[in-house]
DNA sequence: TATTGTTTTAAACGCTTGTTTAATATTGTT
DNA sequence: AACAATATTAAACAAGCGTTTAAAACAATA
């Protein structure tokens, strides 16, 4: 009636690892059971299935992600001041997960793949009250008007794809890792005072 | 010493389909085969590898995206007009071919993925004068400081992202394939403006 | 220590993969 | 019509896949 505990969750973070690193298609069980030091047969004894494992790894991904956002828009700031901290935030985190935005994209255009139900977390992050501040500052005249789709889609946008794009910018440029990182960094600022001078417009003669 | 022409041009178009869809480790050679209602062995007869016929699949599918960059820096514009028409032309494009952004970036990020001769392609857009324009523009204090990797980001993030997340997007809202489509339009708009404002700001107490 | 239940292993299962082979059908040339 | 070159096919190949099995190793209890 033991449990060593760790097995379990060794295997849970291998496959972690290399579901991010490869996607669900491009790994193999083997190579999971491998990275955790165990046998294949392992990997089922615990998980069933290689979908299966699959699943949880993708849903505590899709967790880690939106938690990172609550945890932003709990806090106590105005509204502009909100969407500067989460930009930095999420420049953070993703230089932390970089493989994130491109698994969980991947994996809902898969057919079979993975979809995230819709109501648990969604509803997260509506209760933060992030869109009915958004409301209410667009109904005072004091945040532009756009729908909550194309305001999400501008900051996602942003602090996505420069990470996402990352092999490919390299490429592009010639340069390396690290040099793109520092990069990154000062490209923040740049999407932080695009997007808020457009979000939230000082000059009288703006037209909202 | 004749040739169908068309067969070897049927597997092409139909690998294009099948690796844009599913990209190379989603899909098996007998699907592309049976894509284009052949044997399997015609296709290894026409293009010796899985690999192989990817390669060229992938070079096309860079090439295509570098030209439609290409043929709207080639017109004769203002700067400003430029990169307007850029994004309008990218929106465009992305319609059509939904699923080019992922399958690049994909393919970059996988191991023993495709790499693009960066030469080649890079100095095609570069001889259009795109980036010699922004850098004078820029010196005469028209445009705003900031690096050409951070512009480039800055673009094809808002042109990109948007279409590469319309799966999790339309999920996250609720909305359908169509309702997802006309959003896109409208915020198409709110790119161009945002962006445009910020790098060439009009009002003289702007710091450049 | 004997007995039980759990954890781990090596080996096998059937199936699919990419690729090749060897035979057949089709075409072009004389 | 006869021949050579090309195009196409069905079948096979070894290797790798996800998964299962059945036996071994281990731990716990009594």
């Amino acid at each position: 009636m033991k449990k060593d505990t760790s097995t379990e969750e060794k295997i849970k973070e291998a496959a972690k690892i290399v579901f991010l690193a490869k996607g669900f298609e491009g790994c193999t069980s083997r190579e999971i059971a491998s990275t955790a030091g165990m046998n294949v047969a392992l990997v089922n004894y615990y998980f069933r299935s290689k979908s299966q494992l699959f699943k949880l790894i993708f849903q505590s991904a899709v967790e880690d992600f939106m938690l990172s956002m609550v945890h932003v828009f709990k806090t106590e700031q105005t509204l502009e001041d909100k969407m500067r901290y989460f930009i930095e935030k999420e420049y953070e985190f993703l230089a932390k997960h970089q493989e994130l935005p491109n698994f969980i994209i991947n994996e809902m255009n898969r057919e079979d793949g993975c979809s995230i139900e819709h109501n648990h977390l969604f509803q997260q992050v509506a209760e933060t009250g992030i869109f009915n501040d958004c409301i209410q500052e667009q109904a005072a005249g004091r945040m532009r008007e756009i729908s909550l789709l194309s305001m999400i889609l501008l900051i996602v946008s942003n602090c996505h794809y420069p990470t996402m794009s990352r092999k490919l910018m390299q490429s592009i440029h010639q340069i390396s890792e690290e040099e793109y990182a520092a990069q990154l960094a000062s490209h923040r600022n740049h999407v932080t005072e695009m997007i808020v001078a457009y979000l939230f417009p000082k000059n009288s003669n703006n037209t909202l």
